[in-house]
RNA sequence: GCGCCAUUGGUGAAGGGGUUAACACGGCGGAUUGUGGUUCCGUUAUGCAUCGGUUCGAAUCCGAUAUGGCGCCCCA
């Protein structure tokens, strides 16, 4: 029995990681006002297909389909924003006082060639703002990504932002590098030849040609933005520096979802591998649209989580919650395990973290494996402690033994752990 | 979808055609102990990703498949 390919079972410290960023989301989420939404992991495929755009390699190749038994055309989601707007139009939530301010954490799937910080199943964490078309919002969508990385303490990150303008800028910037490329094309390489007919704006991207004099003498999209555009987007650099956050304008980055509208950003780590790119996004006014509803704005980004935590890792940052168990207790024999049974029943109901002895250990073994378990406090249970109605209790960390009754033992557990977090 | 490389126990690994697959860590058991983290001893892969082939003989050479990694396409 193996996993399929491109999945992977997480547990121990990166499932702890997990956990632990899960929390860290959470609580940044609340500071910006952001509200969690849970949308389906799969959905009719026409979400994909007249959200993310048909022509996107995501939607027309790498997307997982299937036929359900109903009849059903279904799509396992292959990114988060598309699931997120039919939820925005089903439940009319456009007409609720907006913005709307969403996150999700979940997991995606695309069918691709898997290698280090790409898989088949992967997590997002994403945010959205729908419903207002100002550039503040722009900012505020970027400096929570900037925020997210502060707070983990992942260092040396890049912001690099761009806009790719409203429909019509667009159209003109793309005839442009149609006709400045023409003349040219047979000096490029196949790949680009491939993007000149499908999609000139990726060329600018190409990683043979990238440096070559053609593109570096390209047009840039910046001189073709409209005027609303080009304001908007120096409102976004204005607003993102009042905020005192670093970014490059770098003209050459564009989003490969087709959604997009004006802003785009995207954030990359400096870490090996070809996988740096750790979030991105950007505004989307047409999507709601596409999708059938009304005209609402919306702005953006998705974080792709197991390349941060490879990130994490490169980086030998350790994030996890420190978690220590309070009591380990075990019995001196079989003939008290009953009691041993019962008692830690009554510790767990009463609060404490508390693991204990299964299979009567001898007494060596016992008190190792609580220093595994990285236990506060051990207690003993034997022969005269149930005759006299007492536990001992030892501190895992003084070496010190104390003889408590079973009246106040919930008590000297409860201030002796008090005492310890002090410390 | 394409190209290249890799795969040995619970983990890190050595071994690159010759019979018992090294070493370390971990796990389990024991010695001693109504009070331990040290030490000592024992044990822990009939098997080297899977299936075929070559050979007297394969973990070792060859092929296919699977999975992983690097790069590309694409993308978080």
């Amino acid at each position: 029995m193996q996993k399929p390919k491109g999945t992977y079972d997480m547990f121990g410290k990166d499932s702890e990681t997990y956990l632990y960023f899960n929390k860290i989301v959470e609580s940044l989420m609340d500071k910006y006002n952001y509200k969690y939404f849970k949308t389906p992991t799969f959905e009719l495929s026409e979400v994909f297909h007249s959200g993310v755009g048909e022509t996107t390699d995501i939607v027309s190749k790498e997307t997982y389909d299937f036929v359900d038994r109903g009849g059903r055309n279904i799509t396992l989601r292959p990114e988060g924003t598309a699931g997120l707007a039919r939820c925005l139009i089903e439940n009319k939530l456009y007409a609720e006082s907006l913005p709307l301010k969403a996150w999700y954490l979940g997991s995606m799937f695309r069918y691709e060639r898997p290698q280090a910080g790409r898989n088949r199943e992967f997590t997002q964490f994403g945010v959205e703002a729908y419903g207002i078309d100002d550039p503040s919002i722009d900012a505020e969508v970027i400096s929570i990504l900037v925020n997210l990385f502060k707070m983990i303490g992942l260092t040396g990150i890049k912001v690099n932002i761009n806009s790719v303008g409203d429909k019509e800028s667009r159209e003109n910037y793309r005839n442009a590098l149609v006709e400045y490329f023409k003349p040219n094309i047979n000096d490029l390489c196949e790949d680009c030849k491939v993007r000149f007919e499908k999609n000139p704006l990726r060329m600018l991207d190409c990683k043979i040609d990238g440096e070559s004099e053609i593109m570096k003498n390209a047009p840039i999209i910046t001189d073709y933005l409209t005027e609303e555009s080009k304001k908007h987007f120096e409102l976004v650099q204005k607003y993102l520096s009042d905020m005192n956050i670093d970014f490059d304008v770098n003209p050459r980055i564009v989003r490969g979802l087709d959604y997009y509208t004006n802003t785009v950003f995207e954030v990359e780590a400096d870490i090996k591998g070809s996988q740096n790119v750790l979030g991105a996004g950007g505004r989307y006014n047409n999507l709601i649209q596409n999708l059938g509803g009304p005209s609402v704005p919306g702005v953006g980004f998705a974080v792709g989580v197991d390349r941060l935590f490879l990130a994490l890792k490169e980086k030998e940052i350790d994030l996890r919650e420190e978690k220590t168990l309070d009591i380990y207790a075990f019995a001196t024999s079989e003939n008290e395990k009953d009691y041993l049974i019962s008692l830690v029943n009554t510790l767990r109901l009463n609060g404490f973290d508390v693991d204990m002895d299964y299979t009567s250990r001898n007494m060596k073994n016992n008190f190792s494996r609580a220093d595994k378990l990285d236990a506060k406090f051990i207690i003993i249970i034997g022969e005269d402690e149930i005759k006299n109605e007492y536990v001992t209790i030892k501190d895992n960390k003084t070496k010190e033994g104390f003889k408590i009754s079973l009246n106040e033992m919930i008590d000297f557990l409860d201030k002796k752990l008090e005492g310890y977090n002090e410390n």
